[in-house]
DNA sequence: TTGTAAGCGTTATCAG
DNA sequence: CTGATAACGCTTACAA
């Protein structure tokens, strides 16, 4: 079972009677081709089922229509992050139509430098890097030398330099908490996240400014780290302080859930006693009792769009250094 | 911002007063050279910060280090979609540490020819096919060319021809049902999945092996799609042919959400009346309450196997043709 | 053990 | 508008 040797530039040449040159010329579109020959040359390609052999072209040009998806390792290990799946399919889509080719890699911290020298070896015409919740941007030096495209907002400084697409939190936040405000609530507590995590912080932000705006005074706050464990902490917390509450706002669903369980642990009837929501519209938010009112994130969106910006930037296109994306209202039955 | 010029082979070569060929061995990790001038190469390649031409290399080579994950567009497109995100996860860890490269390209009907061609035009040493419930082996054509592993068994013919790595569904089942029987239970139906998919076969012949080996007759079936709508329809339907099962194997999660629903509104109570039991262990499992009693499969697991079966076979060393991954019974209390 | 040199399949620069 | 003819950076017989 011989494998027929893939037909060449130089074959499809020769079939059609004219150079090289100009095959890859018709190949790759250009325009200064008699449209007869263009035709024949199409022609020859048809019959001899000719494929460009892409190293060779990339070789050549100097471009690997290639385009490296990054992952931070320890998102990786997560049991199917919906997160980066989410945005990887978004990716995903986006790019299979076009020509570039996807590589997935993992930033692990022993293989730090490998990843860079591979990104930077030419080995890809562009990166796009999903760091979750982190902001962590530290491929922000690539920035200069390689066109890089983040997901969510970078932490800190660098932040001026490099192009991302996030998810709007802090209105996402406002939006939920308008919610609880416009179904009653006035005594509104918070769960909120890592304040050393952009999300974690914009939510807080997004909470504290839609009570004032309504004059409404702030209810206690606690801080959770986005699971599900935390946020029956902190729930149970903001019980002990205030019995009052009548809504929470969780920075995101996992904490919304822990929340049920100190409400329950509590003798609270949610949304009866206490209104909750929570943010990211994960499939926790539909399979708890009562189903949770909630901010869904475009994570699919995100990674289209990601992709998007970076072919921009690879063919030098203007592109948006920050594309923020909205959020959605899911309205269920926790409210 | 000029971007420094990649230092090739031929620098280091300088660098350290060798030829070309020598660096690539050292490069290539060939014996054939004085240890000693392999550390002086490696010294250069060091403070040059060489990385190879992946372009360069493959042309030479015939040989492209990348893997090719090819994934079911429907698939893609379901919502992060844990199956699919679990067994990338695993090939991309497997394969982190390796000199592979990832390629990710989604087979759409559209594209077919495409990605044919994208297979067969020298692109990658390999494809990687997760085909999730279908059995769909229709890239078999391709193992004659390309190697190629699949996630599942093969639906059909073509089946002798490939090389794929699936769990185990029959035994599964076959554990699933043992413990329905071991706590008690004597009339145990099945929502079963569709006949056309290897898992709903599999699961399905499981759960009667188990029940005829035991020599209990085996109860009433009813067929699902793997939604939790029809697992809710087929309980329904279940319950309407006979009041007295006190057990119903699932044949995944999500159908057994859906009977939890039919059993509620029938007033029947989980465990007490009535234990079920799922397959995956899926989120859904741990949402519902009362959890769910399931099968885990080594969703992550099966992903590395592939891959480390594809690198045999690319190696050409000699690889196991099916390889068989074991599922785990995860008791929680819906039994 | 190491070097020489001939490609690998395209693109790109120049002439024509 | 088309055709030579160099690169592109690396691997690989073949020699030495």
């Amino acid at each position: 079972m011989t494998r027929a040797k893939a037909p060449t530039l130089e074959m499809v040449a020769a079939h059609a009677g004219v150079s090289r040159a100009t095959v890859s010329r018709v190949v790759n579109g250009s325009p200064t081709v008699n449209p007869k020959v263009a035709e024949a040359v199409r022609a020859s390609i048809e019959t001899l089922n000719y494929v460009p052999n892409r190293a060779a072209r990339s070789l050549a040009s100097h471009r690997s229509q290639a385009i490296a998806v990054v992952v931070p390792e320890s998102a990786a290990k997560l049991f199917a992050d919906p997160f980066f799946a989410s945005v990887i399919q978004g990716v995903v889509l986006e790019l299979a139509p076009t020509d570039y080719t996807i590589n997935m890699i993992i930033e692990s911290e022993s293989q730090a430098a490998k990843t860079r020298r591979y990104l930077l070896g030419g080995n890809v015409d562009g990166a796009l890097v999903v760091s979750h919740h982190t902001g962590d941007h530290s491929w922000a030096a690539l920035s200069g030398t390689l066109p890089v495209v983040f997901g969510g907002r970078p932490l800190g400084e660098g932040a001026g330099e490099s192009y991302y697409v996030d998810v709007d939190n802090a209105h996402g936040a406002r939006v939920a908490v308008g919610h609880l405000i416009d179904t009653g609530r006035r005594r509104i507590a918070t769960i909120a996240g890592p304040q050393d995590m952009p999300p974690g912080v914009d939510r807080l932000t997004g909470w504290r400014e839609a009570l004032t705006e309504a004059g409404i005074e702030p209810g206690p706050v606690e801080y959770g780290d986005f699971t599900a464990d935390s946020g029956a902490a902190a729930m149970a917390k903001l019980l002990r302080r205030e019995a009052e509450i009548d809504g929470v706002f969780a920075a995101n669903d996992q904490m919304a859930v822990g929340a049920y369980q100190a409400l329950a642990a509590a003798g609270k009837n949610v949304p009866a006693d206490i209104a909750v929501v929570g943010f990211d519209d994960s499939y926790f938010s539909v399979s708890t009792d009562p189903a949770l009112t909630t901010i869904r994130q475009p994570m699919v969106e995100m990674g289209a769009e990601m992709a998007r910006v970076l072919a921009r930037l690879i063919e030098g296109a203007p592109a948006a250094q920050v594309t923020m994306l909205e959020t959605e209202l899911i309205v269920r039955a926790s409210t």
